[in-house]
DNA sequence: CTTTTTGCACTGACCGGTCAGTCTAAGACT
DNA sequence: AGTCTTAGACTGACCGGTCAGTGCAAAAAG
């Protein structure tokens, strides 16, 4: 059977599991290292087996999460230009791409948006080097189509990078919470549509 | 500053002052009852009697506070108006209306993005009809473009009012925390950049 | 005289973190 | 084979501290 080795990397994934929903729901403050063992089924101790503190379960989870949306981020740019579409393609299928990442971890980004712009807080540099990563992929492209002629180079790299991340963000978390009717290529389109400008009354 | 108000309404307003800038940055559960009645210049006691707990003084306050910006929108958008401006230029308008909002109270919008998203909270409801009321605002005047014509028939309003919301959030808090030292006029006219499609290489 | 605030001691639930001990499977020794 | 040892993973009762909320008498404000 799985030997020792596997064992722990499987209760480790099952605290991350628990403590992501946990969090996203209550906030960090608020919920306990109890219930996140209760709900991996496991005890106590065993949290504290495998993490430092409850601070540090929920840093090295932090670091783990975004780095699946990062990694997904690229994918969806480098496809695009493998097959040969144009960087502001690049640009629509990363927002694809963050849509199905926010339907399948909404708990991870909820709990991103929630703790990144506070201050004094422990994992504070953590979320930084994150953020920066995710957001580096936006710029990438970005600077790239800049280049290339295919976007203005009055273009803010910096600013327009995050607010597309923005855009994207709180437009998918409030389609889980409070549309969650629409189906994902009506976001999808409605955030292209921002995006292409078409809002301004160009009709197709 | 103006004493304005009765006794009770100074108390009231010092304890909010107190509670956003530290419930902005430790959030609600570790920031403690005695740190807000410290901060606020009070007495233990007087919190509790002027608010029947920590969530109503809370929910007060988001109530109270989401207010202030919905009004600013609406006020932004009601100038542009009797200016003779277009609804397009009211969004752009209300843009820097809430750019200029985040700039006076980071604090509570930080606070707000914190806790909008989560699910199980006491103020939960508060949190909604809050969100529905400024998102509301911004629905009003695309609405009233696409009715004029200004704005494509296709929009699909409530998706566009919540990600541009989003978009001048998330923008406005990311230039707080990670770039301060830009100008309000950069983050705006990044902002309206993207919203008119001129991203799109489409020079005015 | 009424409303509001103060100061402060007190309570009881709750929670992060600890630690002595248990379980199990894989050797090691006889 | 049977018995003993070791190491890693896990357990849960327990401890010490924290904090929301209470109670109240006395002072301040209006």
């Amino acid at each position: 059977m799985d030997s020792s080795g596997t064992r722990r990397q499987n209760t480790r994934r099952r605290l991350f599991e628990a403590a992501v929903t946990l969090i996203a729901e209550q906030g960090f403050s608020s919920t306990t290292v109890d219930e996140i063992a209760e709900r991996a089924g496991v005890a106590k101790g065993t949290v504290y087996y495998n993490f430092a503190s409850k601070t540090v379960l929920f840093e090295e989870l932090l670091r783990h999460g975004i780095e699946l949306l990062t990694d997904s981020l690229q994918a969806a740019a480098d496809e695009t230009a493998e097959r040969g579409g144009s960087r502001v393609d690049a640009l629509d299928a990363m927002i694809r791409a963050g849509l199905d990442f926010i339907t399948r971890y909404p708990a991870l980004m909820q709990l991103y948006v929630a703790e990144l712009w506070r201050t004094n807080r422990a994992w504070q540099s953590t979320l930084m080097q994150v953020r920066q990563k995710a957001i580096a992929v936006i710029e990438s492209v970005l600077r790239e189509a800049v280049a290339t002629g295919e976007l203005s180079a009055e273009l803010d790299i910096p600013l327009t990078a995050s607010a597309l991340f923005g855009m994207v963000l709180v437009a998918a978390l409030d389609w889980q919470s409070f549309q969650p009717e629409r189906s994902i290529d009506e976001v999808h389109s409605a955030l292209s549509r921002l995006l292409q400008g078409r809002v301004s009354g160009v009709r197709p």
